[in-house]
Parts: structure tokens; sequence; C-alpha cells
RNA sequence: GUGUCGUUAGCUUAGUGGUAAAGCAAAAGAUUGUGGAUCUUUUUAGACGGGUUCGAUUCUCGUACGACACCCCA
């Protein structure tokens, strides 16, 4: 029989050591990013109960959770009839009652009606874990990836988002990545749906205007009269399409236009607020009011944020928003919430496309002791003791093989030191350490070497 | 869920209806206390399943996987 060819599922990878220095080196920011705003940690299972997840991410949402089969027999309820009838979902929820989350906020919403005679509100915590979704993989999307957000809950306050752009700024000021933070608001878009008297359309709307940037005016046009509104409605959104000027500018226009929408007004005065927070805590980033930024999961009922890489072809490396009433449906009434979300992957392909990871994240072992021998080895030991004890990283290799064998095996790991000690070595006390880098050997007793390694 | 293109050694790629080629990598040696260079030798391959054919890695169909785009989204 021939051997089987192993493998991952379509849409995972395997992340090798090097790999994992840099995703570290991500995740690492972020996290020291959301520490020092002061959000707390917590975590969730992979596995939610499927009636937690259906139903919140829309009908595209539901077809793309991973859905967990029962253990045992778990055919033993289903009664033929309906097995004969072919009905996949029906049969579903009868096999399947947990799924691999698809993202963190519902998790997490999830969580604070749980536990929430514990949590102090507001409550800011951050999250980094993996979720999943049966899509198509493509450039930059898997079926598993991780996400790193951060959440304010129980604080209608602007103040949140204003401290979600610092530290959006923040973090890509830290890896280096600049960005322009694209800003709109879910209530001015309500308000202009309202103005051209197509209210009960918003999200045909928003789908259709989102793709202005990639499809066009005239395409856009054409698929919001294929979604149904009717031409005077899109004649009149025309002019809100055309804005232009710098945003207080684009601001002031649509006050005029959206003068007669209560909804619509309130969304202006909220991006004003925004603006002007942002503007007080000298935010370093370029922030763009973007009106055909509406994607998003349709739960965001505030503030919409999206950033983009300015040198990198990348979709929307970090997204988010405000969502009111995100734990109603767990019986949790009235509890705003506000949030970003950091796409670890992206950023790593646009760190990776502008070579901007720093070039001592694989920094591993910082020495290694050759292997002469048993004796040699042994005497290795305590001189290993005392150099981890330093807080240095060191190995001994752990068979006395040839020397060049040993000498290749500290050059692939970039070790920078080898500490040599044989016969002489031992009766003087004095080691033989090497640079790798320049080549140099020093004759220096083991404090001596553990200076020397730090000092480099 | 739809479409396009693809899958040959550990990796990158060549080529052919009849014996499958190279570079890199890996292992051993040239070199028994000194790595990166060079040379020698060795290891390992046409995703899977059908069809056409005397014969298929090559043509064809299906499946899986991958890349890209659409839908949607991080």
């Amino acid at each position: 029989m021939a051997v089987q060819k192993p493998s991952i599922p379509k849409g995972t990878r395997d992340f090798s050591p090097v790999e994992m220095a840099k995703r570290n080196y991500i995740f690492d920011t972020i996290r020291s990013v959301f520490k020092r705003y002061g959000y707390l940690p917590i975590e969730t299972p992979a596995m939610e109960n499927l009636s937690t997840l259906l139903g919140k991410y829309g009908e595209e949402g539901d077809k793309l959770l991973f859905k967990v089969l029962n253990s045992g027999d778990f055919l033993k309820d289903v009664n033929k009839d309906l097995l004969d009838s072919a009905d996949s979902n029906k049969v579903t929820t009868l096999i399947s009652e947990k799924g691999l989350r698809y993202d963190l906020t519902v998790p997490f919403a999830r969580y604070v009606v749980q536990h929430r005679n514990e949590i102090v509100f507001p409550f800011k915590r951050y999250q980094i874990q993996p979720v999943w979704r049966a899509d198509r993989p493509q450039k930059g999307r898997y079926r598993e990836f991780y996400q790193c957000d951060a959440d304010v809950i129980g604080s209608d306050s602007l103040f949140n988002e204003a401290e979600l752009l610092l530290m959006i700024d923040d973090v890509y000021t830290q890896l280096g990545i600049n960005v322009l933070i694209k800003l709109n608001n879910r209530k001015i878009l309500a308000g202009i749906a309202e103005v051209i008297g197509e209210s009960d359309r918003l999200v045909d709307i928003t789908v259709a205007i989102d793709k202005l940037d990639k499809i066009g005016l005239e395409n856009v046009n054409k698929e919001l009269e294929e979604r149904g509104l009717s031409l005077d409605a899109i004649a009149r959104l025309q002019p809100i399409l055309h804005l232009k000027g710098n945003n207080r500018e684009k601001i002031n226009s649509l006050k005029s236009i959206l003068s007669s929408s209560t909804i619509g007004t309130k969304g202006l005065e909220e991006i004003e607020t925004v603006l002007d927070l942002a503007d007080q805590s000298e935010l370093k980033t370029e922030l763009e009011l973007d009106l055909t930024l509406a994607r998003g999961l349709n739960y965001y009922t505030g503030a919409i944020i999206e950033v983009k890489a300015l040198d990198a072809q990348m979709g929307s490396i970090c997204g988010g928003g405000r969502y009111d009433d995100l734990t109603g449906i767990f019986g949790l009434p009235g509890v705003s919430g506000v949030g970003v979300s950091f796409g670890a992957e992206r950023i790593y392909d646009v760190l990776t496309e502008l070579n901007l990871f720093p070039v001592d994240t694989l920094t591993g072992t910082e020495v290694l002791f050759v292997n002469f021998g048993q004796k040699e080895a042994l005497y290795c030991l305590k001189l290993l003791t005392t150099i981890r004890k330093e807080g240095v990283s060191a190995e001994l290799y752990p068979e006395s093989a040839k020397m060049k064998k040993q000498m290749s095996y500290a050059d692939d790991k970039k070790i920078p030191f080898v500490i040599l000690v044989g016969d002489e070595e031992m009766n003087t006390g004095i080691l033989t350490l090497k640079n790798m880098k320049s080549g140099e050997q020093f004759k220096l007793t083991i404090a001596e070497c553990i200076e020397k390694i730090k000092g480099n």
C-alpha cells in the first residue's frame, strides 16, 4: 500500500519557526498597545454552541460556519424520512450542536452576558485567537486565521471611538506601516437612505456604494437599479457620491443635505466629535471620511472604521465599528459596544511585501557549546546552568559529532556565539569563545563569556 | 456557492504518447579542535480515481488540493 501523502485542510497553514517569530512580533506589538490603553485579555473556546453563532452573521455567514458533528451515534435521533428528504438544513440541526467560532465579537457578547455580574463596566477587553470560516481561500483570506480584537462594552461615549483610533495609530506606527484610516457612520448612511426616500433599502444601498472604488460609479448605479431602487432615488444619491473636499467640507455639505433627517444629523454630529477628539489627541495618522465605506457586518450602528495600508496592495488590514445592543439577543439589552479587529495575516503579508520585519526577530539560541565527548559534555552542563541563570539562551550539541557538523548547526541556526571546551579548557577553566559573525576567538572565563554575549 | 488557471524529487522548474532532466536542499566524503567556499558521491518525483490507447506523466473526464477573481469578508 502506498504511503499516505500528508496534507492539511484547505485554507489552513503550518507556521515554521521563522514565520512564528514574525507572527509573534506582530502579536506582541498589538498586545503591548492593547495593554497600554488598559484593555484586559480574555479567551473563549474554539467551539461555541451553534445556537450562539447562527443568525448573527446573516444568511451568508451561516453558510460559512464550520459545524462540528455530534459525538457518538449522531444519527440515532434522526428519523429516516427526514434523512431521505435530504434536507441538509434540518438534518444539520439534529446532528450538530456546536460550531467553530466565526469571529471574536459574538463570543465576546455571549461572554459579557454570561459573566455580567463579575464584569466592571465599561469593560475593555482584548482577545487574540484564531477564528474559522468555510470560505473559499484567496489572497489574504484563509479558512483559519487570527483576529486581534479590542472592544469596549457598556459605554456610549465617543471617547472610546477616539481611543481606538489612537491605538490603530500606535500599532501601525510601531510596525512602520503607513496607513490611512477611513471613517464613516452608519447613522449617516441611514440618513442618506432616508432623504432619498429609500429608508428600508439601507443594506442594498450600502452594499452597492461600497463597491464604488472597485467598479466605478456607472456600475454602482446599475447595481442600485438591479437591487430595486427607484431611478429618482438613484438620481438624488448622485450629489452625495460626488461629494468632494476635506472631511470638514464634506460634513458641512452633508449637514444641509441631511438636515431633514434626524438620524443623519446625529451621525454627522458623532463623526464631528470623533474628529475633534482625534485632533485633540494629536493623532498622527490621516483620517478620511469615506461615505462609501459600508462593508462589514450589519450589526454596526454608529462609527465604521477601516484601515488601509498606503504602500501595499492589500484589502483592509483593520476594521471595526460601534454596535448597539449586540448583547440584546443574549438577554442583556441596551448595552453598547465599540471595537476594532486587526487582521494579523494581512499585516504579515504587508510587512513581508514592504520588507519591514526587524532583522533580529529570529534570535533564538545565543550560544552553543560544542560537544567534544562524554567527559567534556558533562563538564559543560554546569556551565550551561550558570549561563542560563544569567538569562542567556544556551544549548549543548547533544552528540559528539564532527566539528564541521556542529559548526554548521550553529551557522544554520544563526547562533551568534560558540563555546569550545576541550581538555585544555577543562584544565585551565579558560574557555574558547568564538564569534560566529566575525570569526574572532577569545580565551575567557565563563563570567567574561556571559558579559561578551550579553554585550553583543 | 460561481468562474479561470494550475498540480512533475524536500523546494524551484524543464521536457516527452514508449528509459523523466536540471538547479537548490539534504546525507556522506575530500578535512579526527573550527561554520559559510569548492569538488566528488548518494538519496528522493508526474495529486488521486476513471476513460481512450499495444503503451498515458503527456490526450480526456471526475475528485482533491493550490493560486487568482466574483459573492461575501479579516
